[in-house]
Order: C-alpha cells, then structure tokens, then sequence
DNA sequence: TATTGTTATACTCTATAACTATA
DNA sequence: TATAGTTATAGAGTATAACAATA
C-alpha cells in the first residue's frame, strides 16, 4: 500500500493532482493543528489573531466578514482569547454597539510565536523538497491560489458553508 | 484583499508554502464535495467505492483498516451504497460473521463516473497551469505525500483522528 | 426599523461503548 | 476468550434563530 500511488485513478497522467492536493492539504493542516496545540490555540484562534494583528481595530462585524466566519461563532472564539489576555475589546465612542479589537503585549507575542511554529512546519512538512523547489511548488499554488479567487490568509475552514454538506474529504 | 498575499507570513520566502497547500487543498476538496453531490455520494462514499473497486472481495475489517476509518462509521455508509444498489455484501462460507464486499454493475459504472467528475475537477481546479506544470506540481506533490508516508488514495478526513482535535483548518 | 454583539438552540458528524453472533 | 459487524449513545463543532442594546 506504499506505492500503489500509479494504479489509481482515472485516465490523465495528473488525474490524481486534486486528490493529492486534498490528501497533502488536509494532512498540512492537521500538523499544524498538532503543532498549535501546545499553544493553546486552534487553528481558529490562530487565524484570528493574525488577522486583529494586520488590521488592528476592527470590529467583529468586519472580523467575520473578512474570515467569512458567522459572527457567533466568532464570539466564542473571542471570548477564549479575550480571557488568555491574548486580545481586547475596547468599546469605541463613536458606536457604543461595537468594540475595536487590539492585540495585546501577550497577543502580539503570540502572533511571533506562531510564525515560529508555522515556519518550523513547513520545514517540516516540505522536507522532501529543497529550497528551490519549495519556491516552485509555492509559486504555482499561489497561481492557483489567484486564478481560483482564494481570499489570502483566510482558510476555507473558517468560512460558513453555503447550506449544505461541510468542505468534506477527497478532492 | 486580494493580493495582501505578499504581506503575510513570517520570515522566508515560502513561509506561507504550508498553509497555502492547506488553503487549496481544503478548497480542492469542497469543490470536488461539491462536484460530488449530483451524485448523491459524499467523498467518503467515493472512497469506499475506489477502495472496494480496487480489492473486490475484502472485508469490513479490512476496509475500515485501510482507510483508518472506525467499523462503526463503515456500516453507515455501506448501508447507503448498499440500499442503493451500488455495492452488496455477500457473506462468505468461511466465516460466516464476516461479509466479503462487491461492487455491483451499477457501483462500477459510478466509479467510472467518479472518475470522469474527477478528471473534470482537476482541470477546473488547476486551470492555472498547463499541461506541463500540472505534471511539475503533481511531481513535487507526490514526493512530499511519499515522504511523509501518506497512504495512496487515503484522505486525512476519512481517518480515525488520534483522540483530539479534528484535522482543522489552518496549515 | 436596522445593526452590533450575545445567548440559546438545533443539527450534523463522528467517536465510544455496549451488544449479537459467530469463532 | 476473541473477533466481525451492528446498534445506541454521547460528544464536538458549527449553523440558525431569538434577543438586548444601540443607532
């Protein structure tokens, strides 16, 4: 079951791609998740946190607007950063309904520390590549990346499905 | 939004290489969900239809091995293959606890299908890139999921997760 | 009347455990 | 006593809906 990886799939010679992007991606993420974890964090948490330290001062609103996460689920999440210390909601004069979220000290730390844990994983992950070919690789995920609309830094995981089965398996 | 790409990560050139293989790859497989669902079959579905194609005659037990899927979850989604008439479980003399799996008349032509959605999904996906830097990609793919021992046509999500956070988002 | 953030609820998916029938 | 498959239960995770405060 090693290198049955030829006998697979359909008929063209890259048939597989889109399995192999799937099966490589959803193991890339669950490394990741596993190298957050002693952290404290889920991946959630880890993406919004990088996104409050870009645009500091943003609403929850405009959070789950741009990470397309349903303001509820938004909340939650929130609340466990905000009780780490991690990150604060700071009422604004302007509307008394909505809070300005800011990274604190400890906040902003940890965004460094997880740019550490991510650049270890991708060491990791993409061991079997050298430097060269790593930028490759990177250059035409980010073609596809581009052509397919993918929104920067806002993984599909954190957005609300369109009504219907969750961005399952297989690919 | 849609070009910050380059103001992300951390540090070298392909730190963002890690979560952008987890981005396309989450978004390849809710695409290819999405492909799917016509077909009423969910990618698990699909999986164990490929898998069953592939070893004809095998086991419950061993199908749940092979795809690190918990027996109980097997069940569920045999039942539904089963009542549709794409896949029968015809016990065995041998061991009269166990079933050996078949795909029916009707489960190989929706494997074929599959593979024809398959097909069609990649070129969607990777419209990107021509024929020769698919083939880079899958190249360098390859070698990545081959270095870190990913089984050939298993995807991450149909595996029992090792007791804790599912295999999230982010990468 | 619309919007921000919150709480409460329901639903889906999947892991765990208990059970039966064989072996 | 152990194993194949099944059923039943419970636990995450996340979407939907209802709500209070403000605009």
């Amino acid at each position: 079951m090693t290198s049955a990886r030829s006998s697979d799939p359909s008929s063209s010679p890259t048939a597989e791609l889109a399995f192999l992007l799937a099966q490589v991606g959803a193991h890339a993420a669950a490394r990741f998740a596993e190298r957050l974890a002693p952290l404290k964090l889920l991946p959630p948490h880890a993406g919004i946190l990088r996104a409050v330290g870009q645009s500091d001062g943003l609403s929850q609103a405009a959070l789950s607007e741009r990470l397309g996460m349903f303001p509820s689920r938004l909340v939650v999440l929130l609340d466990a950063l905000e009780e780490r210390g991690l990150l604060e909601r700071r009422s604004t004069p302007e509307d008394r309904r909505s809070y300005a979220l800011h990274l604190t000290r400890a906040g902003k730390e940890m965004v460094q520390q997880i740019g550490r844990v991510a650049e270890e994983h991708k060491e990791a992950l993409c061991a079997a590549l050298d430097g060269a070919e790593q930028a490759q690789l990177a250059a035409l995920l980010r073609r596809i990346a581009d052509e397919q609309a993918l929104t920067a830094g806002v993984h599909p995981g954190y957005r609300k499905l369109g009504r219907g089965r969750p961005a399952d398996p297989d690919g």
